[in-house]
This record gives structure tokens, C-alpha cells and sequence, in this order.
DNA sequence: CGGTCCTTTGAGCGCCTTCAAAGTAGGTGG
DNA sequence: CCACCTACTTTGAAGGCGCTCAAAGGACCG
């Protein structure tokens, strides 16, 4: 089960968290960020490999990503299931259910991680309230919308070099956004997992790092990655995505 | 160029629009609908293969479909594209541009269309007085979200036959809530176009036809299907999508 | 240190694509 | 109204990209 952790006055709060430029309170006055505080009171811990939320299970929160990382996916009748996305610390994750007040996908932690538990009732109060927060929120929507729109893209318009060219580059993008290095990390999913977000296969995966490898675009060692050569990299995925 | 028409007092308004059930006034009280009428003063006029607007255009108005029906894309720097929906009556297209402010994918008719124009300076003021319009853009965008999810799964983790086999289920579905007959109907786009919705060729689509209709699933004559054995396509999807 | 899971690499195959050509529909202008 | 043109569709044949099957080598963990 996941660890509760109640939040005290003391604790790190929203107005407070380095998280604040990619969570929920971008671009709020500080007095508006401070009635974040009131609306998160909890944090969960979700171990490797555990459930976050599951598809079709009632939503009653969503949640900002402190630390760690989660995968989501959706799933067919017959167990196949799609990885819709790979989320890192600051993104805003189970807003796909806000409609039906449903879970739309499943999220499952990659690491040990730890989340903000934003309940929806008390949002949607706050935000009747507070238009920069509907403001916000309509801006993560849409921007989970324009990832979808990549992944569309990448499943159904590129080839397979492509497709894990623009990962590794979206990723390495996302990375550095946080502060981490733009050009060395460590992939948090397996090879399977990368290959289900790619609509490739894990064997396909693996030789393709081998491929790039090979080619000097790139150093991998198990799940670490230096990328060396970005420029080709990106000229691999059409110099612009 | 797309015409313009402006609407009088007197022209059909949301209030009294049968498609209100699928727009975005759904489920709003009367009074909350009457003031979407305040909101909606410009209709447009599409023709066939015409674009509504264009992925990089500033957002100024986001769109409810009146009768026609549109398709939405996005796409890749060397012109490579990815149909990312195909959107009958009722529905409201370009609220993945909300965030930025600018559009993120392209929207072009299918067939001469009509469309609401709903201004987002306007909306976005409305809506901050009026929680039913909040909810009702966070479910809009929700289902879209949901949409979207659908496909990554026909893209990334479905066999050519479980992908034609969905899309029709899923139009002959989306058809029979609008009122029109669920087991016979025109296709508006090309054999391209699902194709490349569906992540394949415009050759396999049409041998896909004639195979389902050698087999007794369905009868096609250009673009005129009539479904025999709906019960047979939901088994090729997996009795579940 | 044993077990399990993940990764790598090879060989062969199959689904879907590519290439090609003929057939059909729809629209335009003479 | 018909001839022509263009765009779309159908069908066949051949080929390739990525998959499946298989096995060995590492890494991680208790």
C-alpha cells in the first residue's frame, strides 16, 4: 500500500516548492499560490512498480509528481496495454479522468516516488474562485493534449530510429527543463517499456542503442545514456519536433 | 475564404440548438445556456478540403461543429502528417491550442461544413462567472484527452484488422448517438485518410474492405458502408474498446 | 551466491508496405 | 450531353522493416 504523509505548517508547501514553475501554481501571484497550500494536506509514497491509480477507479484526486518517476498507460480487453506517457517531478498527472470523474488510464511509479495529492473537490471549489487556476489547469490539458499529439506522431508517422531519436531527445529536453543534465541520465524504464511507448518491440529497442551506439550518436550502459551527438540526433528525428 | 455569418436575435442560437447535448453547453441549466447565446455571434462557412485553421496560427476562437464534419492533424517538419480525429456535429475543436494560445494541430473539412465560432477572449471571461462552463470545458477536454488514448492504442498496440474494425465500431457508434443510422453510413474521408489515422497504408485499408466483406462483416461500395455483423467487428476489437 | 529479471545478439519469418497498373467516380468545359 | 481529366479505389506481386523465437550474458537483490 502506498505511505501516507500528512503535511504540517511547517512542511514544504506548494508557495514554497521549486517544483511550483511545471506543478499546478505556474504563473500564480504569490497570494494565489498561497491558497495552494490549503489545498494540498497530503503526500503519498508509491514504491517501484506500485499503483498510483488504476483505469477505471473513482477519481478523487489528482496529483503533482515531487519526486520520482510514474509511467501511465491504457489498456485493451485482452491485457495489451499502451504506455501513454513517462512523467517526472513538477507534471500534474490523472487530470485525463476530470471529465468522468473516472481514472481514464492507469499510473505506475518507475522508482520509489512521491506525490502531491490535490483532491478534486476542494479544487474544483478553489477554482470557481481563483481564475488563475482555471487558467491553469485549462493550460495543463491542453498541454497533455500536445504530448498526445507527439506520441500520435510518432507512432503512426515515423520510422522506428526516428521514434527513439525523438524520445531520447524529448526526454534529455524535459531533463534539462529541471536542471538536470541535458546530455547524460539514467533511463528509469526498461527497454520493454520504452518499446511499448514507441510501438516497437524491446528487441528492437536494444539494437537500436546498439545501432546509434555504434555510430557515436550516443553512449549507453545498461539503463545509463550520455547522448554525444544531439545535432544528429535531432537531424535523425527531421531537425524539428 | 471562409464566409462569415453573423447571427441576429432572431437565427438559432445554443439555447435552442438540438446539438447542445454534445457541445458546450451540455448539461448546463437553461438560464446558464442562455448565456452561451451572448457568447456565439459568428458562424463560418467551410468548404471541402478547406482549412478551419492552422497548427502555429494564433488561437483566437475555439469551434463547435454545426453539420459537416472536419479532420484534425498534426505534422511533422518534412510534411509528413498524423490525422489525429475526425469530428462530427456537436463536437469542439481547438481547445488543444487553450494553453498556448495557439494552435496545436490543424483542422481542414471534410465536406462543406458550418461552424460556431466561440471567441476565447469572451469564454474565457464567462466562464470565470459561471462554474457549469468551467466544468463543462474541463470534461471537453477530458474526452478529448480520452480520445486520444484511444487511438495510442490502435496506433501503438492493435493489428491491422483490430484497427479498421475499431474505427468503424467507434464512427458507428459516435453516428447513432447524433441520430443517424448506426449500421449504415457514408464515409466522409478518403481510404488515405483512415489510413493514416490508423497508422496504415491506403492499400491495406482497401483490402481490409474487401476482406471484412468477403467474409460477410460488412458491405461496402465506395464510401457507402452498411454493417452486417456489428457483433463480429466488436470480437476483432476484443469485445471491448 | 542463487535466482530472477533485464538486456543483447542472432536467425528466420510475416505482416504490412512499396511499387505497379487497371478500373471507377466525379467534376469541368466544350 | 459527352469527352476528358483528375482523384480515388481496387487488386496483384515482390520486398523489407520490424517482429518472433531462441539463447546466452549481465545486473540486481535478497
Amino acid at each position: 500500500m502506498n505511505k501516507r504523509i500528512q503535511l504540517s505548517t511547517e512542511t514544504l508547501r506548494c508557495s514554497t516548492c521549486g517544483l511550483g514553475q511545471f506543478c499546478l501554481p505556474v504563473g500564480m501571484a504569490p497570494a494565489d499560490a498561497h491558497k495552494m497550500d490549503e489545498l494540498v494536506q497530503l503526500r503519498l509514497r508509491v514504491g517501484k512498480g506500485q499503483p498510483l491509480f488504476r483505469a477505471e477507479d473513482g477519481l478523487d484526486a489528482v496529483y503533482g509528481i515531487r519526486f520520482g518517476s510514474l509511467k501511465t498507460l491504457v489498456e485493451l480487453a485482452d491485457g495489451r496495454q499502451q504506455i501513454t506517457g513517462f512523467h517526472l517531478p513538477g507534471e500534474v498527472i490523472g487530470l485525463d479522468g476530470l471529465g468522468r470523474e473516472t481514472h481514464a488510464s492507469t499510473a505506475v511509479a518507475l522508482e520509489d516516488s512521491e506525490v502531491c495529492v490535490i483532491p478534486i473537490r476542494d479544487l474544483s471549489v478553489v477554482a470557481t474562485h481563483l481564475p488563475s487556476l482555471q487558467r491553469q489547469l485549462l493550460r495543463l490539458m491542453s498541454r497533455e493534449l500536445e504530448n498526445d499529439q507527439q506520441l500520435l506522431l510518432s507512432l503512426g508517422a515515423m520510422r522506428a530510429e526516428e521514434k527513439l531519436a525523438a524520445f531520447l531527445i524529448s526526454l534529455s529536453d524535459r531533463l534539462s527543463a529541471r536542471g538536470y543534465s541535458s546530455s547524460q541520465f539514467v533511463l528509469r524504464m526498461s527497454r520493454e517499456e520504452i518499446g511499448n511507448f514507441l510501438g516497437l518491440t524491446l528487441e528492437t529497442v536494444s539494437r537500436l542503442f546498439s545501432r546509434f551506439a555504434k555510430a557515436g550518436l550516443l553512449r549507453i550502459n545498461q539503463k545509463e545514456v550520455e547522448l554525444v551527438d544531439v545535432p544528429a540526433l535531432r537531424q535523425i528525428v527531421g531537425r524539428q519536433c
